[in-house]
DNA sequence: CCTCTGGTTTACGTCAACGTAAGACTATCG
DNA sequence: CGATAGTCTTACGTTGACGTAAACCAGAGG
């Protein structure tokens, strides 16, 4: 346990940003990042002496996690949260793993957990499933139709052509 | 052409619902469907002479393509209001047909209905695309942790067992 | 005709998910 | 050290998609 540099923890000083950089990287607006926060959705890793706010690169990940669950799933923001909530127990037992004490409630919390993702694999597939069908209908009457277009489009040339010999 | 019934055009005398009975077979709002006709989504085939809305099966199963819209595509009313307009047209054309004098503004707007079923197809491929990703990511991270979940029991039944031998 | 039940218009309310603006403070760079 | 760009909090505004309430009308049945 020779002194490697300042820090215990094991943080490799990872580039922390400011609000500015991490809107545009992810595409949200500042607003969103601090409404996000004001929800208990994403605090930020930690904040710079003056009270500015430094996200770290998981925070970004989150945001992307967030628009995903949104644009995908379309849930709502209330629904991400307990997503989330979810998924960041599980790594934060990641983290635990052997230096808990207590193994009983790891494995509680743990199953807990992988019940919330069960359940979030479920709604994503019968979601596929439905767009699949929705899908299905669509290519029919694509086709359906476009082989109307195909017919009037064949009387067309036909005229055209008879119009030409006379 | 005998006359077979009063009616000149063939609709065969559709049972009309009332508001009400939409509302309850769709599961949607009265307001709901007011709001659709307030914005052009939805207007009812005809009303009462006191002035009630009455609607036919096919409003009601607009309704349905309404909700599946919002649900699957996660589309807001104005994007579904164009969808449906490409819609109608093409079952519009689908009257016509042979009525028609102008063939050339027919093919044109089938035409262009058509492509915009295909710009719908295109984002329920995409939608279903990114979809199978997102499920695809679950299910590793859910294997993952159900391995753990199962070397924890492994433990916990070694430590039992081995209570039980001392 | 009267009484229900169902329907109509009008209009204000609500909720999520932000947008926008003001005024003060912080960080960085020359 | 001053200028400039970035960020802070506070707070009110907006938009879509309806909810809700009031007061008045319509249609069917006895």
């Amino acid at each position: 346990m020779h002194a490697d540099g300042p820090d215990e923890t094991q943080e490799r000083e990872e580039p922390l940003r400011g609000i500015g950089a991490v809107a545009a990287q992810t595409g949200v607006s500042e607003r969103t990042l601090r409404y996000y926060e004001e929800i208990g959705l994403l605090t930020p890793r930690d904040h710079s002496p003056g009270g500015m706010r430094r996200y770290c690169s998981e925070d970004i990940a989150r945001v992307r996690r967030i628009r995903e669950l949104q644009t995908l799933m379309g849930f709502n923001l209330e629904e991400i949260r307990r997503v989330i909530a979810a998924e960041s127990r599980l790594s934060s037992l990641r983290a635990d793993f052997r230096a808990s004490s207590d193994s009983e409630h790891q494995r509680e919390v743990l199953d807990e957990a992988l019940q919330a993702l069960d359940e979030l694999r479920d709604a994503a597939r019968s979601k596929i499933a439905a767009l699949q069908g929705f899908l299905a209908d669509l290519d029919e009457r694509f086709a359906r139709h476009r082989r109307r277009l195909e017919e009037l489009q064949a009387v067309h040339d036909a005229e055209a052509k008879n119009e030409q010999e006379t």
